[in-house]
RNA sequence: GGAGGCUUCGCCUAGUCUGGUCUAUGGCGCCGCACUGCUAAUGCGGUUUGGGGUAACCCCCCAUCCCGGGUUCAAAUCCCGGAGCCUCCGCCA
């Protein structure tokens, strides 16, 4: 059973301050505790009878006769008792367990209170381009998109539906140049790659927060009970489930790279064109197993990365501090990475890092040793690309006049060398065409 | 998809047929102590994980032999279901 309620005992009130911020309900914290409760007294009521039990059953091969008698009759009463007890014991684990699930991460105290518009601006980064100025109109990216023969929405909703698109020739390219580019730096900087299954267990679901609030969004294969992962988050968190990892060997940071599938439900009619909201899409993710004393400064360093990534895109951006109403359950204080999309004229979220503190560790059963003693760690997880979406902000916010669509410098190398994506290029290899080859 | 084998406290392993001091054996590794110019070797002790009792330590209780059910007074052991691993066959990028 993968539960630990013990912050829930020691102070409810904390819990139940988290529950109003997230806009949660507060009744479930006392639920909660009348199941803990009950557990409890049916699990230490179990403990007795069983003692007995065994200490019958160690009696009875020995004894003889009448005393015999007497010994299996009062066996036959224990059973019966142990039996209830047991089923008593796990009906309350169940109820609890389910209770559980619904329960998000205690937020921090520094986390702004509200909904989604009650974020703070941490910072701003960047010079966003004034158009007028320049004498041309920002196109849309997917304007640009389809001149540079890079996005197609319409073929994608012909064969999947809508939110779907193909990446075709340069757009393709520039998938692949991203996130060889981001895995390049993530590598850099002591992550270790990995490569991710995109489908898994429930458990590895349920132990990430997914399952709660979030449910609705996440799709299911009946057939299978497994779930389509809507970030590598999930495999990368589960990927040391039910392991201790020694103290020494921490931090650990792997760099997943998988697809990502998201309903969208509840998002009906929200950024419909484009690739800016899609239920495919692939990302590269950070993902950190460290000792929860350390868990704010890996935040930070987490931050520090995202920064540096959309700093070297050459974006405009901000960095918000998430309100608590807009936490995902597992997250305990998260900062976003906006950027500046010119044809919106807003900031939106192309980055996302969240503290988990030690909400997924204990749900998963990650733990660390340190000495003698065994304890959960701390969690974090943060976007370094998400595919669709920075495409939309570099095609926006890099395009010149006519479509054409200025590569950023850390981009040309995985680009075959290209400084300018220009309408006309199928995504052929430029000097295999200079050769003529 | 079909057939068979396997899964025991870090690793390996005894135990399962024939249910009951299994309170799970032994080896390796690891930790501590002793001995020893150093190292090595040797000896002794310890070494699953979770929950509960306790102010805390020692210690005590319960669970845990892949997971979940069942049979039984009693399950590592018997029965059913599931998962994972391996071998062979079929199919396949």
């Amino acid at each position: 059973m993968v539960i630990d309620l013990r912050l829930l005992r020691e102070d409810p009130d904390r819990v139940r301050a988290s529950q109003r911020a997230r806009g949660e309900d507060v009744d479930l914290v006392d639920a909660l505790l009348a199941a803990d409760e009950r557990r409890r007294s049916s699990g230490s009521r179990f403990d007795e009878l069983r003692a007995e039990q065994k200490r019958l059953g160690r009696l009875i091969p020995r004894a003889e006769g009448d005393e015999r008698a007497a010994l299996l009759a009062r066996a036959g009463e224990l059973a019966a008792g142990v039996k209830a007890a047991d089923a008593e014991r796990d009906e309350a684990d169940a109820t609890a367990q389910e209770l559980l699930l619904r329960l998000g991460n205690p937020v921090h105290p520094d986390v702004p209170v509200g909904g989604e518009d009650d974020y703070v601006v941490r910072e701003t980064h960047g010079t966003i381009r004034d158009f007028d100025a320049e004498g041309f109109p920002a196109l849309d990216h997917l304007e640009l998109g389809t001149r540079l023969g890079a996005i197609d929405v319409e073929r994608g909703a012909k064969v999947s539906g809508s939110r779907f698109y193909y990446l075709t020739g340069v757009g393709a390219l520039l998938e692949l140049a991203l996130v060889n580019a981001a895995i390049a730096r993530a590598v850099a900087a002591g992550f270790t790659p990995m490569l991710t299954p995109a489908l898994v267990k429930p458990r590895a679901m349920e132990g990430t927060g997914f399952l709660g609030q979030a449910a609705d969004d996440v799709y299911h294969l009946e057939k299978d009970d497994a779930y389509l992962v809507g970030t590598s988050e999930v495999p990368l968190a589960a990927y040391h489930m039910d392991e201790i990892l020694p103290a020494e060997r921490l931090p650990l940071r792997y760099a997943g790279f998988s697809p990502c599938f998201r309903r969208e439900a509840g998002s009906y009619g929200k950024d419909t064109r484009g690739i800016f909201r899609v239920h495919q899409f692939d990302k590269v993710e950070m993902f950190c197993f460290v000792a929860p004393e350390e868990a704010e400064a890996e935040h930070e360093r987490l931050l520090g990365w995202e920064k540096e990534w959309l700093t070297a895109l050459e974006l405009p951006f901000r960095v918000i501090d998430v309100a608590s109403g807009d936490l995902g359950a597992s997250a305990t204080r998260k900062y976003d990475c906006e950027a500046w999309i010119p044809t919106q004229g807003k900031y939106r979220e192309l980055t996302s890092a969240s503290n988990c503190t030690e909400f997924q560790a204990r749900r998963l059963r990650v733990r660390m040793r340190e000495g003698k003693t065994t304890r959960p760690l701390a969690t974090l997880n943060g976007t370094l690309c998400a595919v669709p979406r920075t495409i939309v902000a570099l095609l926006e916010n890099h395009q010149l006049a006519g479509g054409a669509v200025r590569v950023p410098e850390v981009l040309r190398p995985y680009l075959g060398g290209r400084e300018v994506l220009e309408p006309g290029d199928h995504g052929s290899d430029p000097a295999a065409g200079a050769t003529g080859s």
